[in-house]
DNA sequence: TGCGACACATATCG
DNA sequence: ACGATATGTGTCGC
């Protein structure tokens, strides 16, 4: 209708201008992540065989395709991201049932079976040159005025990935009725299903997991590069970035400290982070960075009936 | 030149 | 409907 028309012809209008602090158009879904590479094999307890995992993420905020179709993002901007993973073969009851294992390579000799207290999911950037790492922050709701953390390490379990419009409307709620119905989709209750099944012993790896609610989504947000990253080598040249979501196996070691062994993991393509300089604001992004029925489709499902 | 701190503005949440 | 909140970005000053 008229109402609708207006809102397209405003959003391709604000296209070349600021983006307001609050505006759901920032949640934009990002570039694809590769496939899952594995590093170390995993073996589910009660048959030897080996398990596939696969890694599942999507960006949901933060970075927007440029002209030559790279993948922009802001230094001073927030991005969010949510990852899970499955195993082959193992579906959730059936992975509810076992355990798992793993080799972890010794410092002496070759490899030690260990077995995998649960297993976790991690977030971490790279600068595509060299493989060193890069520190990501990531910030309360309260930003300046709250403190600043590296992005947690989610135990999880197997889960699928929710869709970008459920990771856009799950920003920001403090309401308990949404928050219960989010929780369901993010998180396993371990004790809950202990009571709805009525499970007195329990051999299996949900035991061994460090709490009870249990991600099944490992959900990344208010996520920012360390503001002292550089995101240039030359005054030409834009350095790339790659973020990488890892799974983990949370093992013991002898004296029974924790530690991950890196399981697998999927990666970004080259991600250009624009800094704060002036040049990379008030331009005219007009080129048709954003696609038309991208625009009318996100806004026809965004207003509802009337 | 770039960064920490603070400020302003504005859509969303309850 | 309206006050509180979250967050893109403008700016000051080192």
């Amino acid at each position: 209708m008229l109402s609708q028309q207006v809102k397209v012809e405003n959003l391709l209008e604000s296209a070349s201008k600021k983006v307001a602090p609050r505006s759901s158009d920032l949640y934009r879904v990002g570039p694809q992540f590769s496939q899952t590479n594995h590093h170390q094999q995993i073996y589910c307890h009660s048959t030897g065989m080996d398990v596939l995992p696969s890694l599942h993420a999507r960006i949901d905020r933060g970075f927007e395709v440029g002209d030559e179709g790279t993948w922009i993002g802001y230094k001073r901007n927030y991005f969010t991201l949510v990852a899970s993973f499955s195993l082959d073969g193992f579906e959730f009851q059936r992975f509810l049932q076992n355990r798992f294992y793993t080799y972890e390579k010794s410092k002496t000799s070759g490899e030690h079976k260990v077995d995998i207290s649960y297993f976790a999911i991690r977030l971490v950037a790279k600068c595509s040159d060299d493989e060193v790492n890069i520190s990501l922050v990531q910030h309360t709701p309260k930003r300046d005025k709250g403190p600043q953390f590296p992005p947690p390490i989610y135990p999880a379990v197997p889960g699928d990935l929710p869709d970008h419009g459920t990771v856009k409307v799950s920003s920001n709620k403090r309401n308990t009725t949404k928050l219960d119905n989010l929780n369901k989709i993010f998180y396993f209750d371990r004790g809950e299903y202990y009571r709805n099944t009525n499970l007195v012993k329990d051999d299996s790896i949900l035991k061994s997991y460090p709490s009870d609610m249990v991600p099944r989504v490992a959900r990344f947000e208010r996520i920012q590069f360390t503001s002292s990253i550089r995101m240039r080598t030359t005054s030409a040249n834009n350095r790339f970035f790659t973020l990488h979501v890892e799974l983990l196996g949370i093992v013991e070691d002898e004296d029974s400290h924790i530690q991950p062994i890196l399981l697998s993991s999927i990666e970004s393509p080259p991600l250009v982070i624009r800094g704060r300089s002036p040049s990379n604001y008030h331009k005219d992004k007009t080129s048709g960075y954003r696609a038309m029925d991208d625009i009318s489709s996100q806004h026809l499902q965004q207003m509802g009936p009337p």
